[in-house]
DNA sequence: ATTAAAATGATAAATATTTTACATTTCAAT
DNA sequence: ATTGAAATGTAAAATATTTATCATTTTAAT
């Protein structure tokens, strides 16, 4: 019970009242993507908040060379776009749908005057970009200390937390392996060693995770940091 | 010039108009702390707001063996710990003095008050704390996909953005390696191949960057991502 | 049902990293 | 100036990862 990832925050919708949830999903558009369909480009300037609605959302970059590295997947509830709300900057990343998707749409004016009616709005937004900061620190920690078998029980345990679905994880084995930064080889491999532990279900485009449970107990127990006294 | 690192961003302080910023120096209590002295430890809940004033802090995990994994090094200007003020969870890393350091310490009454009474730095620091996801992307993605003399001379040009020393980084080599996720050894070797490169001088817990021009350039050529064309 | 494209499975040689061990240098305290 | 602790420098064997291929399985479209 000690592992910071399981602080399994809310999604960001859900964080809101539903008033005001209700006020922006009124506000915004919807729009539907189908199954890899970009929703938005690195470099885009044109701002707005998105949230996704249904389905799921990849985040991550294009090399050069066309290598797709994924840093996040997004279920329903999830925003992103915060950026070019805050800071005058291009987006930083690719986003992409996974299988049929739809998005909320918000324009910036639509943004801007909702924010400016609900000061309790940037408390919530500022308390959500801090737990991706959060987040993001624990996976780097993972990244950087986990030997891989750990390393990937982990990453797919938090992406289940953001995916919106418990039991499966939408993604190939390449992303999944840039996302760890292994190749596809050494990925497999422990893939294999996960599966043989009953902890995972390798699929075809997808991983299942029948228990989510044993995986999140597994990963307590080989993925220690300095357990925090949260009561204390 | 196409490096998302190259956007570097003002330390927090310094996004603050002046008035502000004589503000928040004046409602916080300056604590001094001698090279190496805990400023902050993981699990901590009593919550607050810290700017460093002169000197560095560095921020990380102590592992459960005794180990330090440092994520970031602090420079004047720079602050940490809101992570305390908007969500109710204890802190979630150690923060220590680098040399004598200064810190100017916010309680929670006196920041909610100037929060209050200043919408706009509900903005500042709503783009801070953006930037600082960025960040961590970036680093993210180093870690992932650049090899380690890439990586090395990447992370090093990040920290001297933020550690307030153009020209010095404060670390032990054991430090900088856990932060790049390899061992002394192979660190060490990194090292002396960007020695060799005239990028970094190498001294006893610390690195020089005499220039740092020539390491951003270097970085430039060497840790391509798709370039972003800010201008579009 | 057939087929082609996409994804996974698997292997071996080449390369990179870690582990372990010990030598050397630097710094600060006497 | 001397000394001990802390940090860096280096080398070789053991281990892990990548690279480069090719085979097999799955899916979706005809």
């Amino acid at each position: 019970m000690s592992d910071l990832l399981q602080l399994n925050s809310p999604a960001f919708l859900n964080l809101l009242s539903p008033e005001l949830a209700e006020q922006i999903c009124t506000a915004a558009t919807i729009v539907k993507y189908g199954d890899g369909q970009l929703i938005h480009s690195r470099g885009e300037t044109k701002p707005g908040l998105s949230i996704v609605r249904s389905g799921a959302a990849h985040v991550g970059v294009y090399g050069s060379d066309g290598t797709f590295v994924m840093t996040g997947l997004l279920g329903p509830g999830e925003c992103f776009g915060e950026f070019t709300l805050f800071t005058n900057l291009p987006r930083t990343h690719d986003v992409s749908a996974a299988g049929n998707t739809e998005i909320y749409q918000l324009s910036e004016p639509a943004f801007r005057r909702i924010y400016a009616q609900h000061p309790e709005l940037s408390n919530i937004m500022m308390s959500a970009s801090l737990m991706r900061t959060h987040l993001l620190l624990e996976m780097l920690d993972a990244l950087r200390r986990l030997p891989l078998l750990e390393r990937a029980a982990k990453i797919l345990l938090t992406m289940s937390y953001t995916s919106g679905s418990e039991h499966t994880i939408q993604c190939r084995q390449t992303d999944l392996a840039y996302t760890l930064g292994v190749t596809r080889v050494s990925l497999a491999k422990v893939l294999k060693q996960l599966a043989r532990l009953k902890l995972i279900r390798v699929g075809y485009g997808k991983i299942h995770l029948p228990q989510r449970d044993l995986l999140e107990q597994w990963v307590d127990e080989h993925c220690d940091t300095t357990p925090l006294n949260w009561a204390s």
